[in-house]
DNA sequence: CTTCAATGTTAGCATTGCTAACATATGTTA
DNA sequence: TAACATATGTTAGCAATGCTAACATTGAAG
């Protein structure tokens, strides 16, 4: 009836005010991503996320489906973060094309490397994510930064299906080296790996014979 | 004290005759293998494998440390059936050094397009696995077989260094194709893949500096 | 002010990985 | 063959997790 002198314990623990907590999707996307990266996608627990906000682990079921639910929602953070992260390559060096190219694959490897499990989680097989069309059309997005720079590279008279073969042709390489390094793979060389040379050098070969 | 009537009821389900099972580590690693492919190295318990095979959820303790222990174990299975695939092709291919190369990188991709959750296991970052010197070594086995062959393509002359780079940029373009197709991701560029070609045409591009 | 939808809570269920304590088989040795 | 040691199985049970059901609190709209 009158107001609550009492804190439930999750509240107490989370040192939060009133019942309701306000923005907990939002925190709790957030919390996942930070989780997610620490512990990797298959051993986070989102009870541990509830815990960290200060919630009980039945309240995350009043915004999400289910567990599945809350890593698309961190996977679409990272999309819209690897966007930005590619334009930002594409802006920043303007003289030589293949140099912008070559940057363009550097600033995806680079999120993958500073962002190893959201990475995973975005190009990983889950089902759900690559049903759901928002998160889809996210992706293809993403992409099109890199196709559209390469269209600009091979000159406009040759067709978008060639343009976008070689950008196929890209991708494939840098995901490759993300992958890779992510995993820890490289060590089966038994050679000093530097991405950077590894993408310049890539770059060139692969896209000397599309003009 | 004299022969047992009854059976447990593990041995009931699994219509299994004596107290002990025989081959169970054998079995269970088997079994994991399958039932990883089907449900995702995620989603499968080895509760469920033994209640295939028919032992209690307690026996594989018996013999494995713990479910790591037993995955790790099942990326061996995976590594040597690579290995396999890979020395066939090369075996099968013996007039075009390039054809054969890049059949290999073909056989590499049809290894993980038929063994997705495998593939994953063997590369994936699971610590447990990259510290077992065993198992890194089977890994290194499996890139030796591709160092051998670039390395008799561009030629004794040049250095063992130079052809483990080469490799490493043919390896690092397959194991993108392999990702890539594995986790649906080709869609994002919304062109028909055909992976042979894809293969087929980057083998010719990244080796014809090389030599 | 009342009502009601949104957003929290507690209680509890089934499953899972794993451990502890105990049972049974196997094979070596006296 | 008898006795023992070891390997390999069993049952019982713990703690954590994902998720659901039933109930409580809040803020906003009528």
């Amino acid at each position: 009836m009158t107001a609550r002198d009492t804190k439930t314990p999750a509240e107490e623990a989370a040192g939060r005010q009133g019942y309701h907590h306000g923005g907990l999707s939002g925190a709790l996307v957030e919390k996942v991503r930070e989780l997610v990266e620490r512990d990797g996608v298959a051993d986070f627990s989102i009870a541990e996320a509830c815990k960290a906000i200060g919630v009980s682990t039945a309240a995350p079921y009043k915004h999400f489906a289910d567990k599945h639910d809350i890593l698309r929602h961190v996977a679409q953070t990272g999309f819209t973060d690897l966007t930005v992260a590619m334009e930002q390559a594409r802006d920043g060096e303007r003289d030589d094309a293949v140099r912008r190219i070559a940057g363009m694959g550097k600033a995806y490897v680079r999120f993958a490397t500073g962002n190893p499990e959201t990475f995973k989680l975005m190009f990983g097989s889950t089902p759900d994510l690559k049903k759901d069309d928002s998160t889809r059309e996210t992706g293809h997005r993403c992409f099109d930064v890199l196709i559209e720079e390469v269209a600009r590279f091979i000159g406009a008279d040759t067709g978008a299906q060639e343009s976008r073969f070689q950008s196929v042709l890209l991708w494939t390489f840098v995901h490759g080296v993300a992958s890779l390094l992510i995993d820890k793979d490289y060590d089966a060389a038994r050679i000093p790996i530097d991405p950077s040379i590894l993408i310049e050098e890539a770059t060139g070969r692969l896209l000397q014979d599309g003009r």
